[in-house]
DNA sequence: CCAAAAGTGTTGAGTATACACCCATGA
DNA sequence: TCATGGGTGTATACTCAACACTTTTGG
């Protein structure tokens, strides 16, 4: 969620004294943070339903109203913990949503975030503060509270640009793998099929992979197992 | 300037009511804009000195809290206009800064823009909000306020990127212009020479300009006059 | 031995780069 | 006529995209 000051844990302490409305007090900051992990064949990101607020019902991206002392990193990573129970994602900031009409009844300046993943499975609805959360494919998201369809919008465009100057693909996928399935996410992520010789050759002149001494064994041939020789954010021309 | 509350026209209402400290306070938003400009052979960007707050005495690029009911983009034209006169500027969000100790005296998160214009010399010092104004190399800018340093780097890069892969250069450039004006444009933000003949055969195989039925005429040989066809943004491979 | 996924090279087209000389004008 | 910046073409290297068959394993 959570552009909305309804879903704070505490209420403003400072409302009681202002003459003001709320929806015309000073903006406040919020942080929304776009997950996504592959799964299924698909991107999927994780929705919150809303208990409270203006949106109560509607499904949105985990977020909630920065606190005092706190770095937008922070937030992200507190509101991740406290509604996915995750605690090590890579997080990128994406963009500020200014708008004062974004939520009906308050001034909040969200903070957009992407976060990403290995594996959907390891996020699990765990907080109160939503009514549910859940896994949607980005192509067909349900109807979202406030501005966050343009959120997501923003973090598709964002991961796939990204997807192909950087080695970000590293945190959608498990610490080795196959190339098949470093092929298939690009596959994926971008919606179209790629050459497998030319994506393979490309990368591997890159010398970005590490080839491990394993393979993965199952019904078929083995496959060679790889991981990634640097996991923080590189810039290089991937595609 | 202005991340901090300090350089607020009104002081905030509210902060008579608080217990707490401002430095304890919910976060407030601001926007600070960094104005690019083309003069003399280079890259130039304009400064403010600070009157007041904790950064009294520094540069810094203007800027100042969002206002109730404001958008962010209101607010960085509002600012604009009042410390350089400028009405009509290209701008674009470059990214939110949220280290609550950036200003020492408040928790200021800042949204950071950047914003084109076409002749440095549009630019006029005219509020009583700061000491001065002045542009700068932006190779060899003056020790900066608060956090400014490093949202002056990630407008830079921002601006050096899009030249690359939009017609961005429009907003640098005045309506009507030569090829060389366009080259050297490239040529000063890149930082490097290009190639006269390689790139007016790319830009021209782009279709992006008119040339218009007028040339300017100096000293030497005539030279064909050109307009940009659109000049709202376009997202299209230049280099 | 069959099914299924893994792995591997070459060719042709198009794109990017390097490079140098003539032109038009005002003074 | 000269100084100055404007304007133009070609040859080559390189990069990118298209394309299909062989290998290895488990069942």
């Amino acid at each position: 969620m959570s552009t909305s000051a309804d879903a704070t844990p505490v209420a403003d302490p400072t409302q009681h004294y202002r003459r003001e409305t709320r929806r015309h007090a000073r903006p406040k900051v919020a942080v929304d943070t776009v997950l996504f992990a592959i799964d299924d064949g698909q991107v999927k990101s994780y929705l919150v339903r809303l208990k409270r607020g203006p949106a109560a019902g509607k499904w949105a991206f985990p977020g909630g109203l920065v606190r005092k002392r706190e770095m937008l990193d922070e937030a992200v990573r507190r509101e991740l913990l406290q509604s996915t129970g995750l605690s090590d994602c890579y997080i990128e900031q994406l963009f500020s949503f200014g708008d004062p009409n974004r939520d009906p009844k308050a001034h909040v300046v969200s903070v957009g975030y992407m976060a990403l993943i290995d594996k959907a499975s390891a996020a699990a609805s765990c907080s109160r503060k939503y009514a549910n959360g859940q896994w949607f494919e980005v192509a067909r998201l349900p109807e979202l509270a406030y501005d966050h369809a343009e959120i997501a919008e923003y973090a598709v465009r964002r991961l796939k640009s990204k997807l192909e100057y950087t080695n970000i693909a590293c945190s959608l996928l498990p610490p080795t793998f196959t190339f098949a399935q470093l092929e298939e996410l690009y596959g994926i992520v971008l919606g179209r099929a790629l050459d497998r010789r030319n994506f393979r050759r490309r990368i591997m002149a890159m010398n970005l992979l590490n080839r491990l001494p394993l393979e993965r064994r199952g019904n078929h041939r083995p496959a060679a197992l790889y991981s990634f020789q640097q996991r923080s954010l590189q810039v290089i021309e991937m595609l």
